[in-house]
Order: C-alpha cells, then sequence, then structure tokens
DNA sequence: TACAATATTTAGATTAGCCTAAATATTAAT
DNA sequence: ATTAATATTTAGGCTAATCTAAATATTGTA
C-alpha cells in the first residue's frame, strides 16, 4: 500500500498533467508540494520503481495506467468527502479543503461505497468538479451548474448531480427533463433564483438550490 | 503536533492504565502495538520529553493530565465515527473498528464538533462505550445499554443516547422519564422486545430500536 | 537470599522522506 | 553556436520509527 506521502505526490502529478498532458517536471511538483527539488527527484525514483509514473532522467514524470487510477481514487474520494462535508455536515466551501485533504487517504472501499449511497451517488462535487465514478470514470468536466449559466444564452441540460427521488419528482413537476434545450430568461441578484424558458415556451421559475443541482452544457 | 505514532501509544497507554490504575509496562505496549520492547523504550522517552508521560526507568509510564487529554480527544473521535459509521453508513458492528482507527488520527475541531452535532451528542457509541465530551468528561461508564438488561432485575433510567425530538417525544409518550426505577418483567427472544414495569405499576413494551437508546444503571 | 527467568535498556542498523551543497544537464538569449 | 540562466541530479546528512543483539535490571522461586 502506498504511504501518505506517495499519495500526494501521484495526486499532485495527476492535477498538473491534466493541465496540458505532458511531462510534469521537477520544479512544479517541488512547488505544489512545498519540498526541495532533491527530494522530489528522490521519489520520483520510488514511484518509477513501483510502476506509478514514467521517469525519464531531467524530462520529468507522467502517470502509468495503473498511476492514473490510484489518482482517480483518491480524488474521487476528496470530492466524495466535500460533498459530505458540505451537505451533511454545513461546512462552508472555503472550510472543506484542509478536512478533504487527510479525509482522502482513509482506506475502506466499503466506506467509500456507503459513502457515495448516502450523497445519492453525486457526479459533482460542491465546487462543481466531477467526482469519479467507482471504475474511474468522469463525467465529461465541462458541464456547468446551472447557477454558473449566464442570462440570456441558451443550454442543455447535462446531468443532475441529485439523483435522489425527491429532487426527480420535483423535476417531473417543473416538467425538466435531462436533455432539455433550455433558455436563460433572468437571473434574480438576491437569491440566485432563475427565470428559465423551457422548450415547450413555459417560463418557470428554480431556485437557487435546484439549479445547484443542473449541470448544463452551452 | 503529534505523529500518528504518537497519538497511537498515548491511545494504548491509556486503555491499559484505565484498567488497573498502574504504571503502564513497556511489554504491556510492545504486545498492544506489535513492536519491539526497544522501541517502546525509545518512544517513551520520547513522549516522556514531550511531557506527555511521566517516565521512570524500568518502572513504565503514566500519563501526565495533559496526555490524558490527548488521549481522550483520540477516543471521543474514535467513538464518534463508530457511532457514524454504524448509524449514517449502516456499518456492522464489526465493520467499523479498522475503519474509526484511521478517521481518529483526522484533525480538525471543527469536523469533531459537526460530527457530535449530527449524530445529536450521543453519550455512549454502538458498543456502549461512552463518549468523552469537548471538555474530555465522561459519563459514568457503568451505565448499560437497557438491551444488556437481564429479566426480572430493576434499573434506574440513567441517560439516553439519543438526544433527537422524536426519541424524546417517543419517550414522553409512553410515561418514560429520566431517574425512573423500572423492572424488566420479560424480553422477548425473537425481536430483542421487552416488556418493562412503570413505577406507576403500568407495563409497556420497548421495541428493541428504542431499547439501545436508553442507558440504565442497576 | 541467591539465582534463574523475565523484562528493560542500550548500542548500532535500516528505511522513508526530507534537507543542503555541489555537479551536471537543459533551455534561452545574444 | 556559445554562454548565461535555470532545472535537475548526485552525494552526503538528518530525524522518526522501527529492528536485532547484547547488556542490565527486576521479579519470583527454591
Amino acid at each position: 500500500m502506498l504511504t501518505l506521502t506517495e499519495e500526494n505526490y501521484i495526486k499532485a502529478i495527476y492535477h498538473l498533467q491534466a493541465e496540458d498532458g505532458n511531462a510534469v517536471s521537477t520544479k512544479s511538483i517541488s512547488e505544489s508540494q512545498s519540498v526541495n527539488a532533491a527530494s522530489v527527484t528522490d521519489m520520483f525514483k520510488r514511484l518509477s520503481e513501483q510502476k506509478l509514473v514514467a521517469y525519464e532522467k531531467s524530462r520529468g514524470v507522467k502517470l502509468t495506467d495503473k498511476g492514473r487510477k490510484i489518482a482517480l481514487k483518491i480524488i474521487r474520494k476528496h470530492r466524495l468527502w466535500e460533498t459530505f462535508l458540505v451537505e451533511k455536515l454545513k461546512f462552508t466551501w472555503d472550510e472543506v479543503h484542509d478536512v478533504a485533504e487527510q479525509l482522502e487517504h482513509v482506506h475502506s472501499d466499503l466506506l467509500i461505497e456507503k459513502l457515495d449511497e448516502l450523497l445519492n451517488y453525486p457526479k459533482f462535487d460542491p465546487h462543481g468538479d466531477p467526482i469519479p465514478d467507482a471504475d474511474g470514470k468522469l463525467t465529461d468536466s465541462k458541464a456547468i451548474s446551472l447557477t454558473e449559466a449566464k442570462s440570456g444564452e441558451s443550454y442543455k441540460i447535462f446531468t443532475v448531480n441529485d439523483d435522489s427521488p425527491a429532487f426527480l419528482k420535483y423535476l417531473n413537476k417543473v416538467g425538466l427533463t435531462l436533455g432539455d434545450a433550455i433558455k436563460i430568461k433572468d437571473v434574480e441578484e438576491f437569491d440566485g433564483s432563475m427565470i428559465v424558458l423551457l422548450p415547450d415556451k413555459r417560463e418557470i421559475i428554480l431556485s437557487k438550490q435546484a439549479a445547484l443541482q443542473l449541470y448544463v452544457k452551452p
């Protein structure tokens, strides 16, 4: 099993590699982890021995499939815990990160499954970042929460973040379906509620709470 | 801040000292932590330097007030997490220990406060062990869950484990109050429900679920 | 009380993860 | 294309937590 430190390096490599797909440099990890570059070289060698990264001397590392799988599992845990902290423990967005950073290193597949279930299998965390599923698959991250959609623009409903019967029933009642093309008529500054034009030309009002759970693409 | 290993030693010392109040030997910790006795001597010295234990060479250690405070905080976290795992995530009793063992080392006062709140400030964990409060105070551990009470015996209601309005309302409805002297008339083998004689001579039936939340003293 | 059995400590090594300083490699600019 | 600036690696050391083997202390029993 990986040490906590190895897990943190793997995660950092994943995030930096995601930016452009190039090999990740010693320097960038040294900065992101606040450690000396020499220590990073050490760790690159150790991770390479475990076949978690492909390491080319002086050119940096790329995650192997094995490494990427581990990274996605850690990210899955991190984002599920963030969701838990905000939704169940009423943390604010800015309070969750440090705690999730610790919780993500707890090892228990059962725990993650049960947590996922408790939260209704969310696809996005409170920051709108996609949560990898148990197989490491990510929902296309170009979807955004409806709360971030702009007034006047048109979108297609891509997914719902909250699969609970209560929310699905609500959507059904207001007449909103997955895949619907909608247009934002107006956003109320005061409470973040939105006036939305449906495909059948009806206009409905969505609360900010509802909009948060709807993910759309332009 | 203490390392994970230091925390585990402190906790082990607390549990062994609780047994009889004597100093804790190198050997007993060596066995409980599955490490070599020489390693324990090393750690005793380090903990002693930090004034977490009083160490007398070849005679063992006793926790200082500072050490005991830390032990109680770790135990509080462990038992709150166990309660969470069983009550909210539907773990069975035997599945919780290893996971709680990891979760207890997450450092965040806010997290523990919020978790305590989510669980309705429980006084006992799923195994019936008392949960220290935020100041490290323990509810007298001689209280037992009503489910462990014997048929034919008399008890006094000492505390309730679930402070939720729903449960308190239920107790009120059946006419049970804190401090009541009750007698167990019979325990139904099949579902664990109990026939209980109240001070006013009325007999009521308590479900196992309700009995689990009631703590009594002989 | 003496001595054998058991427990504890000391001494010296090892590993992971970090450091600094010096050597080497890569990249960018003239 | 050369050189200066920047990045990377190597070499050697440190600390926490572990180990084994040997030395010492404590305890229990004849």
